[in-house]
DNA sequence: CCTGTGTAAATGCATATGCATCTACATGTG
DNA sequence: CACATGTAGATGCATATGCATTTACACAGG
């Protein structure tokens, strides 16, 4: 995809494109089922991982990769939703730790039954055991 | 990343995480070096390699896949930075054909400068030949 | 040639996102 | 304890993006 182009570097451009088209077809996969997008999906699952203590904010924007103005915002509005609360933190009084509510549990699992099929049909069928090794070795490397 | 998971879905969602990591990494190197964010590297890049005669902006929509008003503001944006330049189109006069100019030819090498060493630094010395391999066939697949 | 339907591209408006800043509290130093 | 510095989280403002609609032209069929 460029002037002077290594296997590698194709290689990961291929696989750019390939993960834009799949993310494009989830997004869309929620919307057509009213769910809300995918970042909804990576909060409540690193809440619900992290139960039952849940996570502070700055913790959760590790895990869900996005800034921190964006945590603060997505999360505030969740909690109107009441897919979160924030309980106070007693040893911290600048923060709180965000619990998903079994709204927001069960919201998760509505959500992974559409977006779980999704995958599976771009990646799925196509995958056969020693890609998925080869694939799993290689995301370890480049943690 | 999910309660029932197989090992294709996983390996989807670990790919998905690497991907946003670097991409956030390729950002943030184009940002620092005051370059243009990566969407107009892959529309300069569509445009050089449709030379001579470019690509009409619909055509343009299915290879950098952003959405018509995305490609419509885009263009229009960077036609005024003098980076492409709309041709009037002799059989269709609702549309142009978009051609890069040499400023833009130049941006493009520039930013695959900063572009290049960052996917390297990802994914170039973790890659293998055998890897490379192995992830070109399963791209294909996927396609 | 007129008219209806389809497609290319632009645009108005609401919402989302990024960036910088701000507030509140924490932690270390004298 | 007073004060400086650091960190958690919120927010005002500018910009970007999505969505629906609009405009302009293309291409039928009568």
């Amino acid at each position: 995809m460029a002037q002077t182009t290594t296997p590698a570097v194709s290689t990961w451009i291929a696989l750019f494109r390939a993960q834009k088209r799949a993310r494009s077809a989830i997004d869309a996969a929620l919307k057509s089922a009213n769910l809300p997008p995918l970042e909804q999906y990576d909060v409540l699952w690193a809440l619900e991982q992290a139960l039952p203590e849940g996570l502070r904010p700055f913790e959760l924007e590790q895990s869900v990769l996005l800034p921190q103005h964006g945590i603060s915002r997505l999360t505030t509005q969740m909690a109107t939703q009441d897919l979160l609360t924030r309980l106070p933190c007693s040893d911290d009084k600048r923060g709180f730790r965000l619990v998903p509510t079994s709204t927001g549990l069960q919201l998760r699992q509505d959500m992974w039954q559409v977006y779980q099929p999704v995958i599976k049909i771009f990646f799925g069928p196509q995958l056969n055991q020693e890609d998925i090794q080869n694939l799993t070795q290689l995301l370890n490397r480049s943690g």
